[in-house]
DNA sequence: CCCAAGCTTCCACCCAGCTGGAAGCTTGGG
DNA sequence: CCCAAGCTTCCAGCTGGGTGGAAGCTTGGG
C-alpha cells in the first residue's frame, strides 16, 4: 500500500507518516521503481501501537524507544513499566498543581461574590484581585 | 531600579522580563536619559504576582488577562468574577482529562506487572501497552 | 493523450516560554 | 581616561508534534 492509504487505514496524515520516519519512530519503507513509499499490513499495527501508546501520554522519542527494543527482539517489559512509571508520577505531580491552582483561584472568584458591588469604584484597586490575589 | 535589579529581586532574568514586556505581560517601564529601562518597587510585585500565577499551572496568556483587568482598575466586579469563572471552567478541565489520563496510565502499569515477560516477544503486540490500551 | 490526484523533497512555520548571541551605547570604579 | 559590566535592539534557536505550501514527477481513468 502507498503512503496515502496507510494514512486513512492507520486514521493519520501522510505528513505525520513522513515525519514519524524522520525522526526514526518508522523505518525507511520499501520504494517502488518511481520512488513511492510502499507499506505492508504490518506497518497499520506499529502506527496502531504508535496511536495507542501515545494516547497514553507517551513521547514520540519514549515510543521510539520500545520499539527499537522491541525491534532488537529484546524484552522491553521492564523499560515500558518504567517509562510509565515516569509518566504516572508527572501527572500526580501535575495534578496537584493544577488543584492547588483551583483551590487560589476558587478563593478569589467566592471572594468576588461577598464584595459589595458599590464599593468597587477606586480604579487603582480592584477588590476581587487584591484581595485574594496575595496567595495566587 | 534598572532590569537587572528588577530581575535579581524577583528571581528571572533580564531575557524573561523584556520578554514578558514583549507579549504583554508586564507594561513598557518608564526609561532613563540614556533609554534604560526604570522599575518602581510595584514591578516586583507583579512579577511575583506572576511567578506564582505560573507556579500554579496558569499559562501566560491567562495571566496577562487577569492582569489587564487589574490595570483597568477591575471597577467591574461582574466581569472580574466572570473571567475568573472562564478560568477556573478551564481548570477543571484540565484537572478531569489528567485524572482520566492517570487512570489509563495506572491501568497499563498495572497490568504490566502481571504480564510474564517471556511472552513480551512480538515487536507490534506489546501487551503492556495494547492489553489495556484497547479502552483509548 | 490529457489532466487531476497523488506522490516526492525541501523549507518554513505554528504553539509556549523562554535563552543565546551580536553589535553598539552607558555607567561607574580605579 | 579606560575598561568591564550592564544596558539597548534584533535575530536565531530550542523542544514536540506536527502542518502548509512549492516545485516537480507518476499514475490512472476517460
Amino acid at each position: 500500500m502507498r503512503i496515502g492509504d496507510l494514512a486513512a487505514t492507520a486514521g493519520m496524515t501522510t505528513k505525520a507518516i513522513r515525519y514519524y520516519e524522520s525522526i526514526g519512530v518508522l523505518d525507511e519503507p520499501a520504494r517502488t521503481e518511481a520512488g513511492y513509499r510502499s507499506y505492508g499490513p504490518a506497518s497499520v499495527e506499529r502506527l496502531e501501537f504508535v496511536k495507542q501508546a501515545q494516547a497514553s501520554g507517551l513521547t514520540l522519542a519514549e515510543i521510539t524507544s520500545i520499539l527499537e527494543i522491541k525491534d532488537r527482539g529484546g524484552n522491553s517489559c521492564e523499560h515500558t513499566r518504567g517509562l510509565l512509571k515516569g509518566h504516572l508520577d508527572d501527572l500526580d505531580r501535575k495534578i496537584v498543581d493544577l488543584q492547588r491552582a483551583r483551590r487560589e483561584l476558587s478563593k478569589m472568584y467566592e471572594g468576588a461574590a461577598l464584595l459589595d458591588p458599590a464599593a468597587c469604584t477606586d480604579p487603582n484597586r480592584c477588590q476581587v484581585i487584591t484581595q485574594s490575589g496575595d496567595g495566587l
